[in-house]
DNA sequence: TTGAAAGCGATACCAG
DNA sequence: CTGGTATCGCTTTCAA
């Protein structure tokens, strides 16, 4: 392994010199450029990466924190570490299972300089633990922190639902039913507002007894078809809180002998592999984008530069569930 | 951020010292290793990651090579960062989208002591260009290689393909067809090695006519029991390369009125996510198993240690296909 | 355009 | 048990 000070001696130069042409620097002459670079190539010389961190006090690695991997996770990841890539950051993956522990390690990886920024994809400790922090490097979520120095890239829930809720009605539904995940989350919050904003907009009725909560899994939504049956008032369409429940909806109302979507229509959400195979229409969230701009507001901290966010927005993808 | 030296000058030590207290170092008087405990503490200190790589000239990161993650590639990575953690490594993944140019990259980083192993998953470059990087570190493969400095961890499929065959035969199938995967690669050959053995010792006809190659995907399953329907002469029952075969010849069988495993027993391979959900019979590889393996192999170079690799074998899921 | 030398923040050998 | 100091490999003023 050729050092820099090795590369320095063989060319006659000193180490500034060298250390310039690695930094593409302009105040070198092209001659002596050529020479060194020939040499480098000759004795195939890469720098030391801990070396160069340790002298600019910057490694040029990214740590994204999750729980584990769902396939959600990992389009936003894909997306991150592309354009990460492309601003010559590379990325690290902590896994955390859940454990507190395990999470502030990254955390501490952050202070301890591994790495230079971190995105948060879940988390599990205390927003204001989290945030303190902050002191030591950027930090960008996916998900809304509420705390002042972590931006998110979440996108508002709100507008996603809507868009559901206007093609339902416009094409005809208006007994419509709600299956929803977390109570009292935000995402939750703002798709029930949307609920009953866009309803009564139309004049129709916003129905409670159709609203379910803590509703994720293929089975929940599977039980929700189950229940909402046994009533004798009945909604013509469900909008679910993501595709796995809207697949399980699907599967039981078929189950059921239901004509879907004459019967039922079903609005999943996420725009998932399983909702292409099922053919479920659904509300896709940019995740690409979404990921982009979380590298994008890390990008004044860490290239000192400070690009434009890109605006995103829901849309509706049609199939065959209503 | 303090620093060593900081830390040091506090405590009245010197930073000998410290850095003893730091490393465990039997060396330090109770006493004085709990002062300057309490002074890190409070401080908040925990010493540059940078600077002690640079100065151990280990990374105590791991990286692992992959074109792109799909479930069985994530299935190996999170067992291979499992075992990784418990010994005090750190992961990170190369995506190489099979690009050669981006995978040399990573093989670069182990030159430039960013990692201090390589994992690879799957590689797209030329074996003799990878083993020219063993010099800067230890290389493990999942698949084989075939090159004496790159250990693998890949099984024997000759096991698991007699495996499935045993069951068939002592199931009361004898008139079996083979899906196979790239033709000419080892698995294939140590796969038809199998067939062609145990047929002959139960002395049953091995049907060439009933071998297929290069069926990949569900769609190449599906085409398979449509060529298979065509002729006169039928198999009773058929192993596939993968699960997504099976999940084609299975989907398309019931399609084309076959009453499964009456008409037509289905074994695949790999006991995907998918497998589970259809119910289809199928071959597990201990994955996690092999990863444990794939870190013990690369343990004598990064800890001097020398552990046991684990015995490994396949086994067989039975599930409602067979 | 180039060079000398002082960091960056630890580790580890050699004395005492 | 503790301290002094060279060292790891590169970057970055400050001068020339």
């Amino acid at each position: 392994m050729s050092t820099l000070d090795e590369i320095a001696k063989l060319s006659g130069y000193s180490k500034a010199t060298v250390s310039r042409v690695l930094n593409h620097s302009p105040h070198v002459s092209p001659e002596t450029r050529e020479k060194i670079l020939a040499i480098m190539k000759e004795k195939d010389y890469v720098p030391n990466r801990n070396a160069v961190s340790l002298s600019k006090g910057q490694t040029q690695q990214i740590g994204m924190i999750t729980m584990d991997l769902s396939e959600l996770i990992l389009q936003f990841m894909k997306g991150f570490v592309e354009t990460s890539v492309r601003y010559g950051f590379q990325t690290i993956i902590y896994t955390t299972g859940g454990d507190r522990h395990k999470e502030l390690q990254a955390f501490d990886d952050l202070k301890r300089k591994r790495v230079d920024a971190l995105l948060i994809l879940t988390s599990v400790n205390d927003t204001n633990v989290i945030a303190s922090y902050c002191k030591y490097g950027p930090i960008v979520s996916w998900q809304r922190m509420d705390h002042p120095e972590i931006p998110s890239v979440a996108m508002n829930q709100y507008d996603g639902y809507a868009l559901a809720l206007e093609h339902l009605i416009e094409r005809g539904y208006s007994r419509i039913a709600n299956a929803f995940g977390r109570p009292g989350s935000i995402n939750t919050r703002s798709r029930r507002l949307a609920y009953e904003h866009i309803m009564s907009k139309h004049s129709l009725p916003a129905a409670e007894k159709w609203y379910y909560s803590s509703i994720y899994s293929i089975r929940d939504g599977e039980r929700v078809v189950q229940s909402l049956m046994e009533g004798t008032d009945r909604p013509d369409a469900i909008l679910c809180a993501n595709d796995l429940v809207a697949a399980g909806v699907l599967s039981q109302a078929r189950r059921q002998q239901l004509d879907v979507p004459r019967d039922l229509a079903i609005v999943g959400f996420d725009d998932s592999e399983l909702s292409r195979t099922l053919g479920i229409t659904t509300v896709r969230n940019p995740i690409a984008g979404q990921a982009e701009n979380a590298f994008l507001l890390l990008a004044p901290a860490l290239l000192g530069r400070n690009p434009q966010l890109q605006p995103l927005s829901f849309s509706l993808v049609e199939r065959e569930t209503t």
